[in-house]
DNA sequence: ATTGCCAATGTAAGCGGTTACATGGGCATG
DNA sequence: CATGCCCATGTAACCGCTTACATTGGCAAT
């Protein structure tokens, strides 16, 4: 068997068997191995033979070191979990692979200095980075981050970088149009954590919407929250002794939703006879809890999809120069836990198809 | 500022800028760096501040060529979304990077081409691969597989490689005591894919659990399911025709659970009242149905954390002989949809203390 | 026939580390 | 004082690939 005498560890073809077995150079294999150049058709031939007899695969680590690649993307989240983080990693993942790129992932980052610490490490390791850090953390981000190095914020927006965000605002308009056009006055809010910028873009969304459909306003309706079913509970429990009473809470997050749910089922307010609920986010108990939650879907996946084609542009054409931005629309999904506060005018609450879709179990 | 005349790119410090600022040679920082030799202790000093004071972060690609050693790992997953994927990555993560391991990523393969050219483009890029395929895969898996490589199996045996498993008989064996314990005779079973090992394995647990207690087994208490939502309903149905009809259906997972739940509901039976419920998984959503699942747990972050655990193992110590093997231990979940069949000794139903949990919500 | 040019290919210098081997100084021993 | 040994360190050869530059041969123009 052909090998040349500087691979003598068994197991490792190099390019320079493969120039061996062809009879040319290492240079017109690496040509032809990358389309780099002009090569004679039946040299390249040759080649190719060469290389699947040999099964050769490049070594990564020596391509990456002459070439400064590593085809390689590097995907940071901090602490989220469940299907927010999987469909992400998902949408990155799909999109990263159809462009021959692998992606280095590192979730659960609670501290900053964590996050530092795995963003060092991944210098050099990667060509550009997705990153979705809080609000607060991005100056520190800056500070020590390679300045090269091409990079995509999720969730949270900065002059500066190039970043894709969720149309929250208009999501957040959508749902209170679709309240307003059951028939609600007194639209209740309950806001999310004051330095989460998805959580402010939200409660700009329903302030404005509010007001285009000419409905009142008033720092009485606007609960606090902090993303938590037990924050959204709270909420609820206040509105049920405001006078008059809402006819309908908006949550800032589907979480919160859920809480209120709970917290009116405690009460006895009947959902949605006596008070309709709805969320943002659509989680996936979203439809399990009673009755479904009608909410703001985001596709998550597209969301890491588009991250990637940013950074790729990023990647690939640096020069560019004002920040890229990409933004994910939103879709409303009416289920049965939203209706008309008019008895008369009841809408009939029709089936939610969702309800029993063919999700293929997880397996074990 | 100091800067040796090879690294003329600026923003690259290389073992050469440390080697001069420190008055020493590459291989003494190399040595300082990697712990790897008997170094003065002045020596050291030098070196370290030197490289704290240039921000040298060693290059990676260059390390890895030179040492043949990656400091990464693959983590190749089909098609399994949410849940479950986040954390398997979260425990793999975890793990990996206490051990200064990175992780790389790939999910959603539906088909085995694609996972194989996923394997064949890691090759090389890692040090060692933990994989999940389905069993029927395993043996095409091996063929096109570096001999070398160490890898881990999740969630399929091979006799010849390390794997880690889930204790899916002693979890089914602990269900079916369970609901004997709470009264029950006869106990219907609706089973997972065929070809599914921890299916296979549920129903063994189930068989023979069913036996010890005493309980009659019988075909007709077998229904076939494919771990969707679907043919738990659709198991279910059937179920409900059959003379003398059960008294619990203990559903191979969750999912098929939750359609046994809608199917019930549907037919105007009462759970637990006329019929008791069991699941298998403990997914986000069992907790949220009507009446709240009772189930198996699965610790899905610590199979993670135990896989890596192996795969490092293998890593540092090739030479053990044996396969390697760890088995994660479940954990039964008591909540509303499990109670006695015998109305005089009901039980009473206690408020499930997990169904209002504070899980932070997903951040948008 | 000589010259010039171009396309195709070869040669070899890096890329930035690791590490086998060489070197040199200090100290105990004969 | 010469000898030998060992500890700490330096020198330089790789690791496998990319790529700037050199080389070659063929053909058109002179």
């Amino acid at each position: 068997m052909p090998r040349s005498p500087r691979s003598a560890r068994p197991g490792t073809t190099t390019i320079h068997d493969v120039a061996l077995r062809a009879g040319v150079s290492v240079a017109t294999v690496s040509r032809v191995l990358n389309g780099k150049a002009v090569v004679r058709e039946e040299t390249e031939r040759q080649v190719l033979e060469a290389a699947k007899a040999l099964r050769y695969v490049p070594n990564v680590a020596a391509r990456s070191l002459s070439s400064r690649r590593s085809q390689t993307i590097g995907v940071v989240l901090p602490d989220v979990h469940g299907e927010f983080f999987s469909e992400v990693i998902r949408g990155v993942d799909l999109a990263a692979r159809a462009k021959g790129y692998h992606i280095l992932v590192s979730g659960s980052h609670s501290d900053l200095g964590e996050m530092l610490d795995v963003l060092e490490t991944m210098h050099g390791r990667v060509d550009g980075l997705v990153v979705m850090a809080p609000e607060v953390e991005i100056a520190a981000l800056h500070l020590s981050l390679p300045p090269g190095l091409p990079l995509v914020l999720l969730n949270s927006i900065d002059p500066e970088r190039d970043a894709i965000t969720i149309d929250n605002y208009g999501g957040a308009q959508a749902m209170v149009r679709h309240l307003a056009e059951l028939g609600h006055e007194r639209i209740a809010f309950i806001k999310g954590p004051r330095q989460n910028a998805d959580a402010r873009e939200r409660l700009r969304g329903y302030r404005d919407a509010m007001g285009e459909e000419g409905r009142p306003t008033s720092p009485a309706l606007e609960l606090e929250g902090d993303f938590t079913e037990d924050s959204g509970s709270a909420a609820a429990e206040h509105l049920l002794l405001a006078k008059p009473r809402p006819t309908a809470i908006f949550a800032a997050n589907d979480s919160m939703a859920v809480g209120a749910l709970a917290a009116l089922a405690a009460a006895g307010v009947s959902v949605p006879g006596e008070m309709s609920v709805a969320g943002f986010d659509d989680i996936p108990i979203a439809r399990y809890v009673t009755p479904p939650l009608t909410t703001i879907r985001v596709d998550i996946a597209d969301l890491g999809r588009r991250a990637f084609g940013l950074l790729f542009d990023a990647i690939e054409q640096p020069l560019a120069p004002a920040p890229r931005r990409d933004c994910i629309k939103t879709t409303l999904v009416a289920r049965g836990s939203c209706r008309s506060p008019h008895p008369s005018k009841k809408t009939r609450p029709r089936p939610d198809r969702e309800l029993r879709g063919r999700r293929k179990g997880e397996e074990s």
